[in-house]
DNA sequence: GTCTATACTAGGATAGAC
DNA sequence: GTCTATCCTAGTATAGAC
């Protein structure tokens, strides 16, 4: 007899974002509701991602956060890859998107040198503050399975070759040392980014603290006057 | 029912380095191929936990990296817990002895910046080059359970702190940039030195170059002379 | 010391009720 | 859309032979 006798509550609630005001009559029989729930469970496996790793990241613990049971995120979702896989790629997305349209914001004229300031700074604001699901990304890239990572892998190359482009042409430009070994210190530069979510808190400092030590580093690049 | 008794072990597993007794006399006996392979399952620990972070580290891809088989880690190890605990805690002391014995090696009035500049070249040393364990346990720091952290946090916070004296008194001495905030200028710098192992392979550049671009972005944080 | 066989459990996934 | 029940594989750990 399988009986119940225990009745979990899975009530737990540590949820503090309550945005969206859900408490609607029916919130819409269409689309709407599910777009919704969708969206947290994105939400929930971005964080439960960037806090136990890809292979730490179990359905229970991403349904609780989410505040669903388990089994119904396949309703929306083939399978628990395809889940984190949709994460990954919102994560590696919106980072590039949000820098390359800063970029893009830029005067014509805009010296190398600035332009790689600004694409620091937008990094950075990306990781630290504006997408948890590109922390999640940048976290896993590195263990993410075989087939998971090709069709990422190329978004990645393409925003790699963005900064290694800035970054060339502001050598030759004369803008930056000469002595330095570029993809170097682009990658350095970017790991320093991509690193901070893993110390950085409120509490540390202000974000512009970060960026403004981010962009002390970045001009020891360059050549000296 | 069937219910055995509950039987649980309880080994509290603060394995610390059981004696080295390194007995010399014939490989064979006793001792000696123990060490050698207890010294690969460490060593192949630590490249899976690189490679797959904490959650997905297996017994079964250890013992294969190892070559035996997975029971036989019982004979070293309690747990897969107390395997990873040594790795990650061996990690961070090599990195914290190496450095800390570079700076030791510093003539008397070394400038602070100097010392600094020391303690880059040397931690990017260990971490590309000279300690697998040490980028394992950097690698998952992050995630490991709660109850490990513990004790490898305080070891963490030891060198954290190291580096930090490092920089405030180089600050204070008027070495480093007034304007910028010294906690995220080293954690910054730290991070772009631990994230290194991530894109790092002999085929991108000479380590020598990682090296030179990471001094050339500490110089950055110098005060304009 | 290291193996084979096996007990046990967690967690991904499916079926089908509501 | 979301749940409960359940299947099934993979992975930790133990027993005990060699």
């Amino acid at each position: 007899m399988s009986a119940p006798g225990e009745q979990r509550k899975r009530r737990t609630t540590s949820y503090s974002r309550a945005g969206a005001d859900s408490s609607r009559k029916h919130v819409d029989s269409d689309g709407t509701k599910g777009q919704q729930t969708r969206e947290r469970l994105l939400k929930a496996t971005a964080v439960i991602l960037t806090e136990k790793g890809y292979s730490g990241t179990r359905l229970g613990d991403i349904a609780k956060r989410a505040e669903l049971q388990a089994p119904a995120i396949y309703y929306y979702y083939d399978s628990r890859e395809a889940l984190i896989e949709e994460v990954v790629r919102r994560g590696q997305q919106s980072a590039q998107e949000h820098v390359e349209n800063a970029l893009a914001q830029l005067p014509e004229g805009t010296p190398l040198l600035e332009r790689i300031r600004c694409a620091v700074e937008e990094h950075l604001r990306v990781v630290l503050d504006l997408s948890e699901f590109t922390t999640a990304a940048i976290r896993n890239m590195g263990q993410l399975p075989e087939g998971m990572r090709q069709q990422i892998r190329s978004d990645h190359k393409n925003y790699g070759a963005l900064w290694q482009r800035l970054f060339e042409e502001a050598q030759a430009n004369g803008e930056i040392r000469a002595d330095v070994d570029v993809t170097a210190a682009r990658l350095l530069i970017i790991g320093a980014l991509n690193w901070s979510p893993e110390w950085w808190t409120p509490r540390v400092c202000d974000i512009d603290d970060v960026v403004a030590a981010a962009l002390a580093l970045t001009s020891g690049l360059v050549t000296d006057q």
